[in-house]
DNA sequence: AAGTATTGCGTATTTTTTACGCAAAGCTAA
DNA sequence: TTAGCTTTGCGTAAAAAATACGCAATACTT
């Protein structure tokens, strides 16, 4: 986008859209994916910016916060049916609109006074997304320039506080993992058992046994085999399966165990 | 409170603090306590209202929202070293200041301009405490009347979504309950594994088996015997214990059990 | 002194988790 | 062709945790 293009949009969203909305108070994206054995997560590159940042957005008056997560979602992946879960509300007095991205705005002409409702402080929820890495086709936002999926175990320097959403966001998915369908909404339609594995240790963070792990879920009738192999260079190739959903349901309602 | 003693209180909040405040953005409190065998939540009954209200509070523009929740808690119950802890946000667009409150307020001769600030929709970021019953001396808010302890599991009518913040701080307490101290936090100083039982039948909403709880407990080293019994009548003196806190801390901070 | 209610302590069984051996399958290199 | 390497798939055994439940001790009531 040139900048006279980019001038005449924001100016826009200054004029029309702020007015339409809650003042001081976004939301931030997490968005995880799994792809070539590693936990992904969808950062944008601002304008002017070094460091790379979360999708954010914000919410209309008369727009309920999960509507406005999924809005904001759907624009940045395109996708539709996303599984969305909100995870934690960030409010340090010091959550400003980054300096070099005040300036690159200011640069481009727009009126000081109007930009100024960005420049405020802003409370931020924070919501984190599951996605089919396959499925989604990311695009920049408004005052992005560019967009990656970076490796969560090796993140780039994010803005503000965008690590520690990050962070957060992971916290969550281990402690949600035996509640919520992660593997569903994370890998592909057909996936080995070895990915379902590797993408268990990389949320719980530690190692886990293969083979217990292979029996365990087995035996917790959530999976489908497909009678096909995937085909990887160098030995033995992993079976095919896919999740039967009802039953991957049924073992998440289960009541969280909890010793007793 | 009289009523020109109110007027000018809340005309002083909607002249004077309302501009050093976020707006559209609450705070709201749902304070668990646990007394005769019940778990309970602190509830305020606003000014003309049938229906109870959580405690609730508002964020200066330099304050983190994590300081306004305990100032509010502060404010509120007289105590200052709280546990508390974010759980959720609640954001239908719906959220406003309940009909009847609004009345009163105007009622007062309040200027209608003035206190729209208060009228506008309200996103809230709920935050659950856990007080020591006896510890806590509540205080009814500016626009309360009166408060009271009530049984979590025989709630009154709330306002507005309060029902729903109180049932989803409950699940929080029950995901919460490995991880966070929340025997040490809620039960008095001393106190019975009978007690100890009885408040994890309630939080976790289900029989557990006194006998191997006590074990268990006893087994888990985070109980120190007072060599005392609590008198109650009518059949034998349980024990009394208190908690070793290292231990409690110790035992909660090891890693969730995941089934791997 | 008998009856009732609750606490404290113990044993036995079942279920779940953990540890780990080993053959099968597919590729590579000699 | 075959030996070697790697990863997958399947199995057994031991350890740990959860569950079920019997029963005596204590304190009050009648």
């Amino acid at each position: 986008m040139n900048q006279e293009a980019l001038r005449t949009e924001v100016a826009h969203f200054l004029e029309f859209e702020t007015q339409k909305m809650i003042p001081q108070l976004s939301i931030d994206c997490v968005i995880f994916s799994f792809h070539a054995d590693k936990l992904k997560v969808l950062l944008l590159k601002g304008i002017n910016q070094e460091k790379l940042n979360l999708p954010s957005g914000f919410i209309y008056q008369d727009e309920n916060i999960d509507t406005a997560a999924l809005r904001n979602l759907k624009e940045r992946t395109g996708l539709d049916q996303v599984f969305l879960q909100q995870f934690h509300t960030f409010g340090k007095p010091t959550r400003y609109f980054p300096d070099q991205l005040q300036e690159a705005i200011l640069s481009l002409g727009i009126d000081a006074k109007k930009a100024d409702w960005l420049f405020q402080r802003f409370v931020t929820i924070g919501y984190y997304a599951l996605v089919n890495y396959q499925q989604t086709n990311p695009q920049p936002s408004l005052f992005s320039e560019g967009f990656a999926w970076e490796d969560v175990e090796d993140l780039p320097p994010l803005i503000l506080d965008h690590q520690a959403l990050v962070e957060t966001a992971l916290e969550t998915l281990k402690k949600d993992i035996l509640t919520q369908p992660i593997g569903l909404k994370l890998l592909p339609d057909n996936f080995t058992i070895p990915q379902f594995h590797q993408l268990y240790e990389i949320i719980l963070q530690r190692k886990i046994d293969r083979r217990n792990f292979r029996k365990k879920m087995l035996l917790s009738n959530i999976l489908i085999p497909l009678n096909e192999q995937k085909a990887i260079k160098g030995h033995r190739l992993p079976n095919l399966y896919r999740f039967d959903e009802a039953a991957y349901a049924l073992s998440l309602s289960g009541e969280v165990k909890m010793g007793f």
